[in-house]
DNA sequence: AATGAAATTTCATAGGA
DNA sequence: TCCTATGAAATTTCATT
């Protein structure tokens, strides 16, 4: 963090938002020449400020438009069990995300479901074979106001 | 989503998992040539299945590691004090995430912030001057288990 | 650490199977 | 819808300041 100037972070900040300009773009954005945005750049990936870059996708498009925060509890909380469950969620595909959380639950997860059939058959079927899970709670996310997919800094 | 032929969703998933292969290498992957794949990808975006790509940040390295999802009821439920409270939220930095949900609390955000004291400091500061909110309860990540960005298919 | 030019690679389009 | 071919544009390297 201490290792970047002000040029540094506003690429970072540019890029975190959009990561499809072109070098010689992003060189007038920040009064530099093409070569070393590049080197600047490149040297944000390999230290590891920049993990890698993807494609986001339209939700709604692919009917997965149904967002739910699930909220668990495990039976017992032992090494075990914790890694039983985390083995076990990494292999969902309807946990996008998955928290180790303090309060009441252990952990929340936040899914993504067609619809409400399809979440039902998510906690049945899936959650329902996970036998690490003690209890859950589940919390329906009616609209999303703001999604940053990043950072401030 | 019906006019998606399996190789759309398979350059789909690669691109929601790693943006920068070049159109050679995802030519590769899903066994065509270069052309077709750039084709694809254009229509891909332009139909709005991609709605953009982004450089994901390590934000550890940023000291902005401690996340903590903070449950928000809001006073009154008129929709003027909604929108008040949805125009304040999108200008906190901190927030990167937030969602209007079903259950005891009306929206949920996903705070990203750099220690205790920066989070003691937003709740009091920033949540602190939006008028709308009644009240909130904080639940704090502990760790993190799974973050894919993006979603099934 | 930046510039500008050169070399390399990729993008983007067109014509044809 | 795919392929190959081609020129344009971008990336990447490098000598110089």
């Amino acid at each position: 963090m201490n290792d970047l100037d002000p040029t540094d972070l506003q690429l970072l900040r540019i890029l975190a938002s959009n990561a499809k300009y072109t070098n010689k773009e992003l060189a007038q954005m920040v009064n530099l020449s093409a070569s070393p945005v590049f080197e600047r750049i490149k040297r944000l990936e390999n230290q590891g400020y920049i993990k890698k870059y993807i494609a986001i996708l339209d939700a709604e498009k692919f009917n997965q438009g149904f967002m739910v925060f699930c909220n668990i509890k495990l039976k017992q909380h032992n090494k075990d069990i914790g890694h039983h469950f985390v083995a076990d969620i990494m292999e969902i595909d309807e946990v996008v995300e998955c928290y180790n959380i303090s309060g009441d639950y252990d952990f929340i997860l936040k899914v993504y479901a067609r619809d409400m059939k399809h979440y039902q058959d998510f906690v049945f079927n899936k959650l329902g074979s996970v036998t690490s899970i003690g209890s859950t709670h589940s919390t329906f996310v009616m609209s999303e106001i703001k999604n940053t997919h990043n950072i401030h800094f």
